[in-house]
DNA sequence: CATACGTTGTTAAATAATTAACAAAAAATT
DNA sequence: AATTTTTTGTTAATTATTTAACAACGTATG
């Protein structure tokens, strides 16, 4: 196992979703046609997927859940965890934080950052927020590989360069505004206009 | 100009924005490196797209931004525009309202609906919400032909069903949970716990 | 016991997307 | 006026990703 494809990587974290709901009803056991239904892919894509992380099912019994789960956990988790810090603690901040207040136990948000005074030295949802000048400090200090960027976009390139020389090694970027790091981080950027769009083109052309 | 590819379509979607910021600043021509420079891309990716859309620059003048702009409005845009609606005003519907409000002239985020009578009949940035019973009755009347879903995980795919039933013919999932459409209507699905977790494997396996 | 069936694992083919290569031509320079 | 530079447009090559094809083989069935 060299390189695992981008996109499998994508699936397999969500396999490992699907798989832990398996487990949790119960399941010991699942056929690739199952989880490509759960995904709405294709059977052979999921057993591709799975051959190239080395794992092997039983014929006609399918892929042991729990086995599956663990050896996916391998792969993506580190042994220790990863820290992460959201800065902007606007709407899409809070979000952020919500949704993964307390679910992993790989990684975890531990600290968020906004410049508004109002927000600063709160709680939100069991994160608090600093005041960003605190930033390079508290990243150091925490530990913290990964900032996530949910400022209006103008503030984008400064708070990714804060990022960067505060030395985190991975940065996800949901503001609009594309920003430059050097090539040793790795650089996430998500923009929701664009997938918007995108879906309006489709729908337009639907058919056509 | 038959088929382009979905990636070309994103990007399009970002030049524009890159552009109407140049414009705006008065500047009337650009050279492929420069938006190569702004979406951190390559040049040749750049003239390729717009190759692919049949538009030609000046040599050594680069292209002209105003025209840019307008065909690559003529490709992505309806001329009456498209309504969109959005289920679920938590954090991250809120988020979506206050991104779009007021931007886009051609995609109007004209409604928003909850199960949660302390938000139903508020206003969120200038978005009235709604009772979600209300929601085929709305989506026909407002004519809404794109579906947002923000609502917790566990409630996306009786939403997705709903909006699908209403007539829309676009939705876009930010649930984690994949949800099951007919073939003709598009769907996009956008999961932050994978964005993670990538960008958390990527952090882990740099430099190996 | 033999045959049919269902499911995995893997290689090969097809499709999609990016990158490289380079000709053409206008402007700038010598 | 000739040469160099710059930048576009396009075709070809490369790389990445998905899909198809099918052998292998255990289990079930007759």
């Amino acid at each position: 196992m060299k390189h695992l494809p981008h996109k499998t990587i994508e699936r397999l974290s969500q396999y490992r979703r699907a798989l832990l709901i398996c487990a949790s009803k119960g399941k010991t056991h699942i056929f690739s046609h199952e989880i490509a239904k759960i995904q709405h892919i294709t059977p052979v894509q999921v057993r591709r997927d799975i051959m190239l992380i080395g794992y092997t099912g039983t014929l006609r019994k399918g892929y042991n859940v729990q086995e599956l789960i663990d050896l996916i956990g391998d792969i993506l988790d580190t042994h220790e965890g990863l820290n992460v810090a959201v800065v902007g603690i606007g709407n899409l901040g809070h979000a952020m934080i919500n949704y993964f207040n307390g679910k992993r136990t790989k990684l975890s948000i531990v600290a968020a950052f906004d410049s508004n005074p109002d927000k600063v030295d709160r709680i939100f949802s069991g994160v608090k927020c600093h005041h960003i000048d605190q930033l390079p400090e508290i990243v150091k200090n925490e530990k913290i590989s990964i900032g996530i960027i949910t400022v209006p976009a103008g503030s984008a390139p400064e708070v990714s360069e804060k990022l960067v020389n505060a030395g985190v090694k991975g940065i996800l970027n949901y503001t609009p505004k594309p920003v430059n790091v050097p090539k040793h981080i790795y650089l996430e950027e998500y923009d929701m206009i664009t997938s918007l769009e995108k879906v309006a083109f489709f729908v337009k052309t639907h058919g056509e």
